[in-house]
DNA sequence: TAGATTGTTAATCGATTAACAATC
DNA sequence: TAGATTGTTAATCGATTAACAATC
């Protein structure tokens, strides 16, 4: 995986919700909205929120707040979620399918162009519009349509050889939803999205908040 | 939300993953594992890998490393994950259909005996063995099969309304899939799990890659 | 024994939070 | 104007990493 310095990985992953709250705003009519605002509505600290948006380079009026529209182009510029990023799924299963559904995507900027599937029964049908190919089509596929993101939903057992023909035919970006640590060369960006992770905190807290309500 | 003081969430986070290649070692037949071992599988550093572990309360050997089918107990034991957690899937869409079919979280004590959806005509059907009901029979389910946890995934527009029937009939765990800042009393957990987040890294990271590679 | 690995204590690093002047 | 909010600089906190003695 390619190791460039992300400036604040933190701060990255809470710009999405800003987002959410700032199109709500949005929604309402509203021109202005505040650091105080968004934090009061996801619980954080207005000094975080303040700090995670000057990163986008968007500046606040004082007493206003940050000019809505402004604050919206300055997010997604910075997320670069204005670009157009093709992409494919590889296993059209259940995540792959709900994944494709999700418009939250399509709308900043991941164009899903087609599906990959072992499975003859499914190949030739659509999800949402997107077509189901055969695996044998994978290297025309990103070629011709210029794909660089492959979204692997495939049972863990077929992630890394199916890792290693995506690598292969010049994929440079996988979205991994295996709980599989994919080995790939350095210039291949991986972001491995681990519901295991989720489900490890979620125990815990679940775990403590029994020990804590009994105390 | 219940604020209880987690030691360290990103230990917690990385337990998971450590258990895998853990769990691999054992199938080959393997008794003992380092911690540079798991180290280097999962490209950590193995001060870190050790760090972690110590959490748990495990007790490795110099030179041998870590007892494998102990140190699998430990974390199992550690994320709680050795205890069943009766659960409910509240939005029988792809994502919920997905989650159900996950066998790592039924190996990990999360026990689904029901999926909810407002669609008439999904009611009945089963899922894996798992019944599709009416939202009608929520409180009921509940009730009856001692569900502590919800695992939410309807459409934003609904989470709201949704968690606070969840709330209302006793749920005092969720796992929110929505981009839903959920509110709650503070006796509930929420857990929630953010594919934006995860997508804005990604695309982030896309974006450094390709400035990089310009260079 | 020699050498790899653990576990502990200390140092570093980075993220969060606090304080406050500047602004409208 | 008074007061809320920004943006910057400094302080704190917590997580990661380094160093190294103890161990088998």
């Amino acid at each position: 995986m390619l190791n460039v310095k992300l400036s604040s990985l933190p701060s990255i992953k809470r710009l999405p919700s800003y987002l959410h709250v700032i199109e709500a705003f949005q929604r309402d009519g509203r021109e202005y909205i505040s650091g105080t605002l968004i934090a009061d509505e996801l619980e954080l600290e207005s000094i975080q929120v303040r700090k995670d948006l000057a990163l986008t380079g968007i500046v606040g009026r004082p007493r206003l707040g940050f000019h809505v529209a402004m604050l919206i182009e300055a997010i997604n510029r910075y997320l670069d979620w204005h670009n157009n990023h093709r992409a494919i799924v590889v296993g059209a299963g259940h995540l792959g399918t709900a994944l494709i559904g999700y418009s939250e995507f399509a709308r900043h900027g991941m164009q899903i162009v087609a599906a990959f599937d072992a499975n003859p029964s499914k190949i030739g049908q659509t999800l949402m519009g997107v077509p189901i190919l055969s695996l044998l089509d994978l290297a025309a596929t990103v070629e011709q349509q210029g794909v660089e993101l492959a979204i692997l939903t495939v049972p863990s057992a077929s992630a890394q050889e199916l890792c290693d023909i995506l690598v292969g035919i010049g994929i440079t970006a996988i979205w991994n939803f295996t709980n599989v640590k994919l080995k790939v060369p350095k210039h291949v960006v991986v972001q491995k999205e681990d519901l295991s992770s989720g489900y490890a905190v979620l125990s815990v807290k679940m775990a403590k908040s029994k020990t804590a309500s009994r105390a």
